[in-house]
RNA sequence: GGGCUCAUAGCUCAGUUGGUUAGAGCACACGCUUGAUAAGCGUGAGGUCGAUGGUUCAAAUCCAUCUGGGCCCA
């Protein structure tokens, strides 16, 4: 009998599965969408819509896919399914940053390992292939996560194509003259007479000869500085690099630091206040050292003392970086031969002198004492086992011994960097390099308008571009490697430089249909065959091309002029959205900022937006704990959780800040997805037998409670479209969350089932409730589906042809916009208040629960007192009959006593009620049926 | 060490120009339901708003210092 009358409800019904199983299920989706060619099936149908681009910063292409990558790109991807859905076209092409170190740095590894000898075209033919088999491999981890993109045209950096625009934007830079030749100090390997970069260093413990030197100070500089004159004075300085000290051009102290004039007996001496015990012992000075004169640093600057062993001053300089830590207080400054002495240097206009060459000996350029001329500044191997010093070392040591300017000299034990391949110390060695000005043509002051211009998200990504644009020096664009985009210079017999835009614009055509291996391969009469050489050039057979490649941002720096102006035309230029990690405000946004205005005078970008970096639960670093020992990438989440959860996540948080990766969050993560899929569940279920353009009830016959229900879909609607318009997308994660379980689960639909179950198909009320419904789910479907991008299509493909899947897919519908008449104000105020009393109800009825009073709600009869006159009696009255239905109990009275608010809860059996035992609702009688006594409401719908 | 930035319940987020007892969802505990059932409903507990000091009648909110993170430099 029981079963009889349940037979007679119509329950929901739905092939919409309730448990996802997104890992196994998601890659039949992305086979689907293939088929359908999705990508070019949204750009088709945005073909004549105004254009939104975002333009896609290239990740590297050495590894597997992070999950911070996988942030990245699903941000992207949810973009830029929004503003299709939004009504523009979003052409998205992905790209690669291919050159570079770290992919040339491998490779040559492999090929010393294997003992090789190869030319740099096949060194360079084999960090390609490493590149492209990356390649592969991240397109096939990016598509996984359900990332739509122009794939087919996706763009490398390591193209013909793309490698000549880059050629054509350093052409640019030529052609303003800002491109100019100067010294910067590089790590050397002498043996291999190479540079350096700081991943090829290894540090080991070495032995170096620590020695103090004097640097005297002439009567009248003295004089001058109020210092004494009536004993020699001399400056001292320390160093463990003695081969340096011919490249001595200053003696930096720090400005805040007091230094004193001591007395040793013959002469005085000028250090550090704070060192002066330490330097008497390490020069085995015995007796007194009264101090004469103390003087903070900032006063001694530009004080001329002698270089000990070359005839020229050696001027005190201040500097920040100076510390009392070890030495002297004064600081040994070559320019040329390191990387604080360098910022000195050009702090002072200081000559960046280097007078030590390619193969690591001094150089006879007039300047450098003729003893030490042709002395090496190497250590081989085995003079490293020996500690035995280099001759440069030993040669300066004599000749400052000889001219009394040794006080002391001593083994110290250090770490020092060594070349990783000949295990040899390196030197720090100023050599000529390319630097683009940034200054000489105003660039800087037009990238600090442009910055102006464009909209950072969050807002203090403007502060700091600005703070690296405004701090960065000249560009030093040049790299002694041989994986990247070659500098396009000619040098002469006597090695001068030969730099022109109009021949590195024809050499770049050629580079556009043979690639870059064409420099290294071809000769130059081949490479400047059909070039007109400027005037005063050599003819080509007295040129040979130079060996630099362009530092590796320049590459990417170009994409704009390669991607945007170039592959997709004139109209998209600029982006409008630049979005990457924090980082790339000193990297990415950057180079791309300059490369733009010095080429094209503006910004590449109208707005950029940021996202913080991922930490683990502990808010620390992940690639430090040691829980992440194998690398956390893409696939390693994707394969335990399936994209739409690791979706839902990114879209969870603030992505502006720091993004926690747990598997407590990820756990969190998960429970949403589920809240939201048997949301979409619950709701397709509810139209088994309902088809909207059969039974759909207009806007203004639908029942208040379901237009309640749309007045919030669309306050919903307006709330998430704000949110994606900010990129928000934790907003809209947050809203709908709170959306489906309140508004929908805890209220609407829990309201909903008895109309739905138990009214006859075709009854208003239910009709109402299933048109609703259906409007609703046609909105959420849609706010969602740029995040849970195949979770959304899955139900939609139910909601519109009761399969997986559909040939129109969620991702190619239009945004929702709302009707007017879907607001009302009004019946919103009244819902709110009996919703307000609803959970006052529920409150009521509690204890009796607990107590085991009573069990469903439905078995419950209340008694509300409410003041008479309140307002809120007011709304009771006006929806009366709905409200047994809304506090979901079996029957309702209103009382109007005198005192306060009061709810009283009663089971209905103390009614003398019966329960109907289809409905469970309870009434004063049952009527008699075919399918046995019911309620009069069931009786009818049975009929 | 410098620049930028973050810190509110176990987790993710709200908290408007300083103004009642700091909110929501999830997780948790207890209960109901068994007609969304590897689901649904209800109730409850849970926070010195990173710390300290200051301004104010009043501070999560403003100021200073500190602690602990993150990114970028040195």
């Amino acid at each position: 009998m029981a079963n009889d009358l349940k037979n007679t409800l119509l329950l929901p019904q739905t092939e919409f599965p309730m448990r996802a199983n997104l890992v196994k299920r998601e890659p039949t989706r992305l086979a689907h969408w293939d088929q359908l060619d999705l990508y070019a099936a949204m750009q088709r149908l945005r073909a004549e819509a105004p254009a939104y681009v975002l333009h896609d910063g290239p990740p590297f292409t050495n590894g597997d896919v992070h999950i911070g990558t996988a942030l990245n790109k699903t941000i992207k991807d949810t973009v830029c399914r929004y503003k299709t859905m939004r009504g523009f076209r979003t052409p998205y092409v992905p790209g690669w940053d291919c050159h570079g170190l770290p992919i040339e740095q491998v490779v040559t590894r492999e090929i010393q390992e294997s003992g090789e000898e190869v030319s740099t075209a096949e060194r360079r033919a084999r960090c390609d292939a490493f590149s492209e088999g990356w390649i592969t491999t991240q397109t096939a981890q990016f598509k996984r996560l359900g990332v739509q993109a122009d794939w087919a045209n996706q763009y490398k950096t390591k193209d013909p194509a793309y490698e000549a625009d880059i050629i054509r934007t350093f052409a640019a830079f030529v052609e303003q003259d800002i491109v100019y030749r100067s010294k910067k100090p590089v790590y050397w390997s002498i043996p291999f007479e190479t540079a350096l970069a700081e991943a090829e260093i290894e540090y080991r413990d070495h032995t170096s000869l620590a020695i103090w030197v004097k640097f005297t100070v002439p009567a009248d500089q003295a004089e001058k500085f109020g210092l004494p004159t009536d004993k020699p004075l001399s400056v001292v300085i320390w160093t463990t690099t003695p081969w340096t000290i011919p490249a001595n051009m200053a003696i930096a102290l720090h400005p805040r630091v007091d230094y004193v004039v001591a007395d040793l007996g013959e002469e005085r001496i000028v250090v550090a206040e704070q060192l002066l015990p330490a330097v008497r012992e390490s020069i085995k000075h015995e007796g007194d050292a009264p101090v004469v004169k103390t003087i903070v640093g900032a006063d001694l600057e530009h004080l001329q003392t002698r270089h000990p062993i070359v005839d020229r001053a050696s001027p005190i300089v201040l500097a920040e970086y100076v510390t009392t830590d070890s030495g002297t207080g004064c600081v040994h400054t070559a320019p040329g031969h390191g990387a604080d002495d360098y910022i000195t240097g050009l702090n002072y206009k200081l000559d960046i002198y280097c007078p030590v060459g390619d193969d690591g000996k001094y150089l006879d350029d007039g300047q450098v004492p003729a003893d030490l001329v042709g002395l090496t500044t190497l250590e081989t191997v085995e003079d490293l086992k020996a500690k035995k010093p280099s001759t440069a070392n030993i040669g300066v040591l004599r000749m400052l011994a000889a001219a009394g300017a040794l006080l002391a000299k001593k083994k110290y034990l250090h770490s020092y960097p060594h070349c990783w391949r000949s295990k040899t110390p390196i030197i720090f060695r100023a050599v000529d390099q390319w630097f683009v000005s940034l200054d000489k043509a105003d660039h800087r002051k037009q990238a600090l308008d442009a910055i102006d211009q464009v909209q950072w998200v969050p807002t203090h990504g403007e502060t700091r571009i600005r703070g690296a644009v405004e701090a960065r020096p000249d560009w030093c664009i040049s790299r002694q490697r041989s994986w990247g985009v070659p500098i396009i210079a000619f040098f002469g017999a006597d090695k001068t430089p030969y730099i022109d835009a109009d021949v590195i614009r024809q050499v770049a055509d050629k580079i556009a249909t043979k690639g870059t291996n064409t420099w290294y391969d071809a000769t130059p009469i081949e490479l400047l065959d059909g070039v007109t050489l400027p005037e005063g050039w050599p003819a080509a057979d007295q040129l040979v091309q130079g060996r630099d490649t362009l530092d590796v941002w320049i590459d990417s720096g170009s994409s704009h002029n390669a991607v945007l102006r170039n592959s997709q035309g004139d109209t998209i230029w600029p982006a409008d959205l630049y979005l990457e990690g924090s980082d790339q405000h000193r990297g990415w946004f950057q180079s791309s900022l300059w490369t733009s205005i010095i080429s094209r005078g503006a910004a590449p970008y109208k707005a950029v937006l940021t996202h913080g970096f991922i930490v683990g639960g502990d808010g620390k670093k992940i690639s430090k704990s040691g829980e992440y020992e194998t690398p956390p990438t893409s696939d390693r989440y994707i394969n335990d959780y399936g994209a739409d959860v690791i979706r839902l996540w990114i879209a969870s948080q603030d992505f502006t800040q720091d993004i926690t990766l747990s598997d407590t969050i990820l756990g969190n993560a998960s429970e949403a997805y589920r809240l939201f899929r048997n949301t979409f569940r619950y709701q397709l279920s509810t139209q088994f037998d309902f088809d909207f353009e059969k039974n759909g009830v207009a806007i203004a016959d639908l029942d208040t409670l379901d237009r309640w229900a749309l007045h919030q879909t669309a306050v919903l609607t307006e709330a998430c479209t704000t949110a994606y318009d900010a990129y928000e997308l934790h907003r809209v994660y947050q809203l709908c969350n709170n959306f489906c379980s309140v508004t929908l689960s805890s209220i609407y639909h829990d309201i909903l089932k008895d109309r739905l179950y138990t009214l006859a198909a075709d009854h208003p009320l239910r009709r109402s409730s299933q048109t609703a419904i259906h409007h609703i789910f046609q909105t959420l479907v849609r706010l969602l589906a740029p995040i849970l991008s195949f979770t959304t299509d899955e139900a939609w493909a139910h909601a519109t042809n009761g399969s997986d899947f559909s040939d129109d897919p969620i991702h190619l519908q239009d945004w929702p916009t709302i009707p007017a008449d879907w607001t009302d104000t009004a019946i919103d105020a009244d819902i709110a208040t009996l919703l307000q009393v609803r959970s006052q109800v529920t409150e009521a009825i509690e204890p009796a629960r607990q107590a085991g009073k009573i069990g469903k709600s439905l078995d419950a009869a209340v008694t509300l007192n409410f003041p008479a006159g309140s307002d809120t009696l007011a709304v009771l009255e006006k929806h009366r009959e709905s409200l047994p239905e809304i506090f979901i109990v079996s029957h309702v009275a209103i009382t109007t006593a005198a005192g306060d608010t009061s709810i009283n809860v009663q089971h209905c059996e103390e009614l003398g009620y019966t329960r109907c035992p289809r409905c469970w609702r309870w009434v004063p009688a049952l009527n008699s049926t075919a399918h046995g006594d019911v309620c009069p409401r069931c009786a009818e719908a049975l009929t």
